[in-house]
DNA sequence: ACACTTTTTGACCAATTGGTAAAGACACGA
DNA sequence: TCGTGTCTTTACCAATTGGTCAAAAAGTGT
């Protein structure tokens, strides 16, 4: 029984539970929650649908232990936000790091973004215990660099929702994108977004 | 029949078809394609599921009415972006009709980011034949601005796409939105999203 | 080889869901 | 009032889907 953590997860475990777990990130995040199933899941995993609720109780525990992952990732780059350091330096720095995180991530950034637009309903308490109290700390740094002069006059909180809004744009709206884009668009997309963060931050 | 056109809808049948398409657009947008059923649908209507049925040849069909609907609504903003106005103004009052109808279509805006997200399979085939040639000649418009020296040389389909994000994002990530803020956050999204663009369009 | 545990599978279920058929209720002009 | 076409409902169906169960298969240590 690889529910209870008692035994030390084996080899064989650990694979399928990466495998299942990947597959079910493709799948949710193209499809959302109840565009989801478990054989797609199943098919994608090259597992039995069976097979895979021998590793979790459940189609809901799978997505749930996707966004709690999520989490810790999701949040890194905020983490990383140094307040000892050079205000504009640390700002453009969450910048680009957002912007690699939807290049390099956007499955993520959809199951993320799909979680969301549905209002959230696995996720609520997440967003209150974890992502609130970070978000309401770094604002405080922000606006201590405000009220020192290091940065233009800028509401930390929207300045924060459009830096997340912006890059994860190319993830989330990435078939828009593409249709509307000649070449590729990240490297306009990142010299596009220097710019406009460096002049709203400039004091 | 309701379905052929050929005699002029009855009160009953405009009255009915409106229902369901609001009750449908209400749906829709809180779960997705998949995520909503006929009987949700028929319930937030007031109408029994054959009933609906008899105005609509199916689900899909009354998806499909409500984004064909919703695309005229949406390209309207950017539509009425004047060339021969001032540059600053047009671009200005763009954003700011936009996040209005952040403000006052959130259905639609999370219907819209719901159908992109999962990779536009119903509207790509609109994305291509509306869009984008607005989109293109659009992006010439600006092009023009900024190499007449009226605009600060930016790059116009990454400006297009952060106002459409910073702007959309306050419709479909209402409820992290809302955690995170204290209080109403439109007004000073008004005032940040006004100071952002304006800085980084000055020439 | 043997006993024991872990993993995998095939067969099956109950609930949900998109959709249909046909009869009934209703509106309205003659 | 009657007849005709419009609208609505009741009863039903087939497919999908999340999930169960017992038995088979595959490991694993001795």
């Amino acid at each position: 029984m690889p529910d209870g953590a008692n035994k030390k997860t084996s080899r064989i475990q650990q694979r399928n539970r990466h495998l299942i777990l990947d597959a079910a990130l493709d799948v949710f995040s193209a499809h959302g929650y109840r565009g989801a199933t478990l054989d797609q899941i199943a098919e994608a995993a090259g597992l039995s649908k069976p097979n895979i609720l021998y590793y979790f109780s459940g189609k809901e525990e799978i997505h749930v232990t996707l966004l709690n992952r999520l989490m810790e990732t999701w949040l890194d780059p905020l983490v990383e936000m140094d307040e000892t350091g050079d205000p504009m330096t640390e700002l453009m720095g969450y910048v680009h790091r957002k912007l690699d995180m939807a290049r390099d991530l956007p499955r993520e950034s959809r199951l993320f973004a799909g979680e969301i637009l549905q209002g959230a309903p696995r996720m609520h308490p997440h967003l209150v215990a974890d992502l609130k109290p970070l978000f309401d700390q770094k604002c405080a740094v922000i606006q201590g660099w405000v009220d020192a002069g290091k940065l233009a006059p800028v509401d930390p909180r929207h300045l924060i929702f459009s830096i997340w809004s912006t890059t994860q744009h190319y993830a989330d709206f990435d078939v828009q994108v593409q249709v509307l884009s000649d070449n590729d668009p990240m490297e306009g997309a990142r010299r596009y977004l220097d710019r406009l963060f460096r002049q709203v931050l400039s004091p």
